[in-house]
Formats: structure tokens, sequence, C-alpha cells
DNA sequence: TTGAAAGCGCTAACAA
DNA sequence: TTGTTAGCGCTTTCAA
């Protein structure tokens, strides 16, 4: 069943296609009755130009493609959306690719929508992410960054200065600290993520930091490792639960790991915060239907993904922009954590 | 910067376009030694041919549409993520689409969809939800479904036999109203879910049913609407609590209802399932993080993705298909659920 | 205000 | 095994 097109449509309404294109497009003046009688068969026939085509005069494609570990993680369904209601604003649509954290995935889906020949490209997580990435990874975003608009969220990558929308870890772990410190607690553990993860690494340095400057520590032993489920912060919680002295208080990676850290808690028997303190990182929506509702720092996630849609629109437009875009993280302080005991 | 294209390749290594083709697609026998040395010239350039061309001509995009209302509800990412691991399989790319319920933002996002020439499209929740779909609506999706292949996902439309994966919501229904009635109870409530959206009306008419074959009932009162959402779960369990009697289970149109009056029940001082018993519906990953963890009935939303994306490919390929793929539903007994005291 | 015609970058007959 | 050439459906000069 054949398609439609702008021949069909300038035969029928005894113009040449190129006044078909003009109303269109209006890029040009059309009489107003032939415009009507060529909408009205427009109309008619339901025609839908054909965007491959137009595109591939055009050099656009009014797609963006947003590359991401994993969608299920209640974050990123939010960066999502805060992404998608700009793109759509903007008159983008965007591919979600979903790379599981698998880097020959992400290649891979780097390689599609090149192809593909999106406008600009959003990425978050996996290899931005990485303490040291590996040269070859690193490079293969800088030399696209160089052909195509690049915009990295929440990550960096070595050399190649490109441009980023982040929140500032630093400080979000920082209000985290302080906040346990201000309720009396001086023996703190950090849960979830991974020591090769720059976020996670970011948020310990910091809270060592903070805590060192109130004459407290972190030592390497009330680190726990693992990544960013629910699964994995239950098993974390239980190994600090295991502890003697037990610490009074446990900074989570993400709300993941603090969801499950609660779940292990409530399993052992352990009230909160009572017995121990809980606080979690993004403030997804989980963050207030689990109970007791945790206590988190914001991240935002809604105007990180449309911070980095109006960027990668002001590169595709060629206006300038800035390089860094930094989000002020916000305390969230609910139920989740109480003074020392 | 000029992408670079096959007559590019084609000059450099001294053959013909067409010869550039075929060792691109392997579409007919070339020289080994010609065909390396394009190769090697093909990777030095890191020249990626253009997909929009290529589609053009071939006129197929690689590309699915996938038109859902709420990515941040988390049984739609599950959905998704089955999607996307069939469609790699088998050579597709999504483009997601979020309506958040918004039937205009649907007609949008199918016209830009068909400009873009998508070869197919999942459609899950939104208009084919309804009870009692507008014509115009519905109609929409029967027109479209006479170009491109259409698949939708838990829902349908009036006429136009379109093709369907579904969860048997009646079977589901069942499944869970049976569980509660070995408990011993008596007196259930069903919450959550618009009486205008069909896969409500169709549990409770299951439900009501299943009841009254064991001599019960479901009085209209019982039945308390709102939406799919945490907060209406506790808005709406709140209200159940402060019944005279009260009932002694509830059964929510999903998981997230069900979280949300968990919340509410916890709040009030009840203990669940002593107190109240509560089922869910979907068992997305939140089903096990919570306190307790939800009893419910599993969608397997992950094969309804990807057998989605296995009828619409056949769809594609004109291999013939099943008009309708029915999913069973299987309860999950946890911790939200106990006998009647 | 309109039309003719030249591409955009690729594939696929058809010839050689 | 390879090259020539005609499109795919659109936009956009350039002329009229």
């Amino acid at each position: 069943m054949k398609q439609i097109t702008v021949y069909d449509i300038a035969k029928e309404a005894n113009v040449s296609v190129s006044t078909v294109s003009r109303v269109l497009n209006g890029t040009a003046p059309v009489k107003t009755s032939t415009r009507d009688r060529v909408m009205e068969i427009i109309k008619k026939h339901h025609f839908q130009p054909n965007a491959l085509a137009r595109s591939l005069i055009k050099k656009e494609t009014g797609m963006l493609g947003m590359i991401l570990p994993d969608i299920s993680n209640p974050f990123f369904p939010e960066v999502f959306l805060g992404a998608e209601k700009e793109a759509r604003d903007k008159g983008y649509t965007i591919f979600l690719c979903n790379t599981l954290g698998d880097f020959e995935k992400e290649t891979e889906y780097l390689n599609i929508l090149q192809e593909k020949r999106v406008d600009g490209i959003l990425f978050v997580g996996g290899r931005i992410n990485l303490t040291k990435c590996k040269a070859e990874l690193a490079q293969e975003l800088v030399d696209l960054s160089s052909r195509l608009p690049v915009v990295l969220i929440n990550g960096h990558v070595p050399r190649g200065n490109l441009i980023k929308v982040v929140m500032d870890e630093v400080k979000g772990a920082e209000l985290a600290v302080q906040h346990l410190i201000d309720l009396g607690h001086m023996d703190i553990a950090f849960i979830g993520g991974g020591n090769n993860t720059s976020t996670t690494v970011q948020k310990i340095s910091a809270i060592r930091s903070k805590l060192e400057a109130h004459g407290l520590k972190l030592p390497e032993d009330r680190i726990l490792y693992g990544d960013f489920s629910i699964p994995c912060g239950k098993e974390l919680m239980s190994r600090i639960i295991a502890m003697t002295p037990r610490p009074s208080a446990a900074l989570c990676v993400n709300d993941n790991i603090a969801i499950g850290a609660i779940k292990a808690a409530a399993e052992a028997g352990l009230r909160i915060p009572q017995d121990i303190s809980i606080v979690g990182f993004d403030d997804t929506p989980l963050a207030t239907s689990v109970i007791p509702e945790l206590t988190t720092i914001s991240q935002s996630a809604h105007q990180l993904g449309q911070y980095a849609v109006e960027t990668v629109h002001k590169l595709i437009i060629g206006e300038k922009t800035r390089k860094l875009t930094v989000l002020e993280p916000q305390l969230m302080v609910r139920q989740s954590t109480g003074p020392k005991i």
C-alpha cells in the first residue's frame, strides 16, 4: 500500500511539488486560494510528509538520543521526564537507550544514534561515572562530541572538556553529613555504590573531609561498597548491623540502597531512627513511600533532564552555552533520621 | 564539518559507490582484496552510513515507537525493558513517548512516529484502557493499524480487531480474591483505578463474580476509585480505615496504590496483615521493597514487552501472528496478607 | 506567486 | 566481480 507523496498532492491540486512544499513549510508566500486547495487535499488524504526525506536534505532530524544505564531505577525516569518535556517544547523526540551499564552496549547505541543522525546526545551514568574511564571509551565520547552536540549528565570524561549538567555531589554529601553531625552522630557508615564509580568516590571523599573538619573520621571499615540496588542495600545493611560497635547512622549512595537498608534494619528488629539513622540520596518518589519516610538529598532529577536538553539545544542551534551547569542539592529531612541516643 | 559519504569512500578506494554499498551490506560478492581496501578506508574515516538515506530507499527504519502514559510508574519501565531487549535482538531501536495520559499528546506522538516512518508501534495505557473510548480516538488507531503494524499492550479498542498482548486481568483478580477468601476474609474492599478505566472495571467485575460464587458481595460502597498513584493509595486507605465496620482486606488496582495503602494503614496504627490484609497488582520491584512485603499479582511486565515486540516484528516481516496473546498472571503470596482474625 | 530541476546519501536494477 | 544510473520523497535555488 503505497505511501502518498508530495507529488500525489501536487498532481491532484494542479500545482508543482515546490508549491506543496511551500504550503507545508510556509517557506514562501503562496496565493491563499491555492494554499487552501492544497491544504484541503492534504487533509483529505491524511498526508504526512516523510520526515526521512526531509531530514536527509535539511540535515536535522529533530531526534535526540538519551543513553542511560537503567530506566527501572526510579531516578532515571525522573531525568527522562524532565528531558522529554523540554524536548517536546523544543520540537525534539527522544530515543531511549538503556545500556544496563554495559560499555559495549553504550558504544553500540552511540553508533546507532549517529547513523540515525540524531541532532544531539544526552549521556547519563555508565562510563562517565567511572573513576578511571578506559582511554578508548573516553576518547570515543570526545571524538563524538566534535561531530555532534553531546551533554553529560552527572558525570564527566577525563580530557575533552565535554559539556556537563551536574548536581553538586560534594555539597549534597556535606549536607547529609552535617545533618547527622547536628543530630549527634559520631560513628557513621557509608554504604552502596562502587569504588570505581566517581559519584560514589566523590561522596565519600566529601563526607570524609566534612567529618574530619569536625574531628571525626570515616575509617575504611565503615565503607561498604556494592551497587545501586535495593537488594544490595539489604545485604550491606545486614553487615552493618553485625558490626560491634555498630554505627549509629548510615549514609547511602542512593535511595534504593537506603530502602534496602531500612528493610534489613526493620527485619533485624532495629527501630529507625532510634537505633540507627538512615540517609538516602536522590529523593526519588520512593523516598516518601516507605516507612519511615526517607531523609534524603534531593537531586532535582527533573531539572537535570530539563537543563541537559536546554543545553544540547543551544549547542544544536549554535548558541553559546556554559560548559558546566551545577544544580544545588537540597536536604529533605523526613523520618529516617533522628538524634543519636 | 561535512559528513563523509559513500562517494568519498568510493573515490578514495578507487571503486564505485555500489561496491562500497556492497561491502557495507554484504548484498553481493566482492573480491576480498577490494573489500579489505574499502573496509580499511571506512574504518580509517570512522565512516557511518546515513541511516536516513538508507531508510528512505529501503522503506524501513529499524525504529519502533512505544507510547505509554508514565515511565515513572514502575510498571512501565519493566515493560519497556522487556521490549527493548527483544527489540535490540531483532535490530530495532525504540522511541519512547510519554503521554501522561493526555490523549492529545497521544495523537501528536502518533503523528510524529508516522512521519518518522517507524516500522511499528506499541501502545500501552491511555485511550486503550478506556471503558468507552471516544470514537475518533479509537478510529485513529484503527486507521493507523491499516497503514502500520500496531500492537496494543494490556488494552483494546472497540472495533478494528487490533492485535493485542495482554495479561489476563480476570484470572489475576480471581487469584487475588480466592487467596483472600481462603484466608477467611468476607468483607473486602477494592481501591484505586478509575471507573472509566477498562482494566479497573474488568478487575472489579471479576472480583464481584468470584465473591458471589462464594456467597459474598462487593457492595458499591466498598469500591473507592481514584488513580494509580501512591498518594492516592494513602488517601483511599485512610477512607477505608474510617469505615465501620471496617473491611478486613483491600484489593488494590496496582502496587502503587497498595504501597500507599500500607503507608496509611501503618500511620493509623494498624498492623498488616493482622488488622487488615492488602493485595497489590503488577508485582513491580517495589513489592518486595516495602514492609511488609506485598502480596500481589505478577503481570510479568517484562514478557508483556517482549511478546509485544515479537508480535510487531512478525507483523513487520509479514509473518502471520496471533491476534491475541494472553499471559497468565501469578499470585505472589508475601507478607501483606494473613488470615482474618 | 509559481515551476523546473538539482540534489540530500544511499540502494538496487541492469549492464558490462 | 564491478560500474552506471535511476530513483527514494523531500527542499531549495534559480528563473519565469
